[in-house]
DNA sequence: CGACCCCTGTCATCCCCCTGTCACCTGGGA
DNA sequence: TCCCAGGTGACAGGGGGATGACAGGGGTCG
C-alpha cells in the first residue's frame, strides 16, 4: 500500500513515515502543495497536513480531490469546528486533529481502507482519469500543470473556473449535481441559492470558446460534454 | 436516509434525532442493546453509543456488524486510546468523542456515507439501487451519467422522464404502482389523480421511439419491459 | 494604487412540469 | 352482443422554476 505524505514539519513528518512502514506501507513524503499535486495520482492513500506554508490547506485538498480519489485523512493542528466541517466537507474521509496518538491514526487509516478498498473498485478509475491529461475534442485539461489548452493554446482560467472544469474532467461524461459540485470544490452546500456555479461554468465556457465543454443537465447539474461540436437539439 | 441511533441518554437521544430529522433523515431510536440487534437490518447507516446498561458495547459492536454492514460511527464519552482503536478495529468507521459539535458529526456521516454510499452524489433515485448501466433490447440506461442510448444514439430525457425510467430500470421487469413511482421521485402520493406521470411515461416513449419499453399494467402501474424496435405501419 | 477575482443581485429567457380536456381502450355485467 | 364505468393515451396551454447574461461591490495580492 503506497502512501502519499503531505507534511512540512520534519520531526512530524518522520515519526509517521516510521509508523507507516512500520506498518508494511511505502511512503512518499513531500511537504510542498505543487510537490503533493504532482505525485497524487501515485497515491493509494493520502496523509495530509494543512498548515503548508505555500498553499492554504483546504485549497490544497480540493486540487487534490479534483484529480484523485484515493482515502484521505487530514492531520492538522486546525481544530476548529469550521475547519473540521469543510475539511470534511471538502472530501476528506476522516480529520484528526494534533496532537494525536500513532495508533489511533493507523486504526483510522485502516477503517477507511477498509470501505475504499473492496467495494469502491466499482467505478473504473485508474486508467486516465485521475492522475494524466484529460482530453475531449481538442480541448486538454491537465491536473498536474493545472493548464487547459483549447486547439493547442493555453487557456488562462481562474481558480474556480479552473476547479470546475477539473472536477467535472476527473469522470468524464457522469453527471454531477450541483449540490455535488458545491460541497466538494466550495466546500458548502449552503450555497446551493447562488449564482456562483453559473458564473464560473459560463467563465469557462467563454473563455475556452467552447460552450459543449461543460453541458448543463437542466434542473440537475453540470458534465463535462464534447468540445469540438454544438449542443443538438 | 433511515438512521439507527442506539442511545441510552433520553436528553442526547433527542437532540440527535432533531439533528438528523433537520437534514431529512428518518430515524429510529432504541435504547437497548436486544432491540438495536432487532433494527438493524433496517437501517442505512448506524449511530452507536457504546455506553448501554445491558451490554458491553464492544460486543454490541461487533453483533451488529455481524448482521449489518451499514456504515456506523461510535458516539459516545469512551476517549481512551483503547477504547478508541478497538472501535474502530471491531468495525466502525468513525468514532466520536462526546461531548461533540453536532455539525461536525453530521459532516462526518456525510463522509463516511460518501464512501458507503455510490450514488453519494444527489437524489437516490436515478443510479441508487443499481450500480451500472442497464439494457434492454437496444436501450442502454446509465445512472452514472443519467443518459439513455438507443441503438447507440443518445435520447435526451428531460429530468422527470428520466428519473421515471432510471427507477423501473432498476428492477428490471418489477411491476411499480402508480403510488409507489409517485412516492419515490415526487415524494408525494397525493399526486395519485394527477396525470403528471401518464404524462412523463408518454414522453419516454416517444423520445426513444420504444413504446414497449415502459408497460402498462392497467389499473396499476408500470414496468420496465422489453424495448422490441418499432415495425409500425 | 491598480489589477484581478469572487460573490451577489437583477433581469430576461427558456422550457419543463402540471393541469384540463377529449377520445379510446379494457373489462365486467346484463 | 351491447352498454357502462373506470383507466389510460394524446394533446395543448399556462405558470413558474432554472439558467444565462450582465453589472457592481468587496476583498486580496502584487
Amino acid at each position: 500500500m503506497h502512501a502519499l505524505l503531505v507534511e512540512d514539519d520534519d520531526r512530524m513528518a518522520h515519526a509517521l513515515v516510521t509508523a507507516l512502514a512500520q506498518r508494511g506501507h511505502t511512503v512518499r513524503r513531500v511537504g510542498r502543495a505543487s510537490d503533493a499535486l504532482q505525485h497524487a495520482h501515485e497515491a493509494e492513500f493520502v496523509l495530509l497536513d494543512l498548515g503548508l506554508p505555500d498553499l492554504d490547506g483546504l485549497e490544497l485538498l480540493r486540487r487534490l480531490r479534483a484529480v484523485c480519489d484515493a482515502p484521505l485523512i487530514v492531520v492538522t493542528a486546525r481544530c476548529g469546528e469550521r475547519d473540521i466541517v469543510q475539511g470534511l466537507r471538502a472530501g476528506a474521509d476522516d480529520y484528526v486533529v494534533k496532537p494525536f496518538r500513532t495508533v489511533e491514526l493507523m486504526a483510522r487509516i485502516d477503517a477507511v481502507r477498509r470501505r475504499t478498498d473492496p467495494s469502491s473498485g466499482g467505478k473504473d478509475i485508474g486508467g486516465g482519469d485521475t492522475g494524466g491529461p484529460v482530453r475531449t475534442g481538442d480541448v486538454e485539461i491537465d491536473p498536474a500543470a493545472r493548464t487547459v489548452t483549447v486547439a493547442g493554446a493555453e487557456v488562462r482560467l481562474t481558480r474556480r473556473e479552473y476547479d470546475v472544469l477539473a472536477f467535472l474532467a476527473a469522470r468524464p461524461g457522469e453527471v454531477h449535481s450541483r449540490e455535488e459540485i458545491l460541497d466538494r470544490i466550495w466546500g458548502d452546500v449552503y450555497l446551493t441559492a447562488s449564482r456562483s456555479l453559473d458564473v464560473h461554468v459560463a467563465g469557462v465556457r467563454a473563455k475556452t470558446g467552447r460552450p459543449g465543454l461543460i453541458r448543463t443537465v437542466r434542473g440537475f447539474g453540470y458534465q463535462l460534454g464534447a468540445a469540438d461540436q454544438d449542443d443538438g437539439p
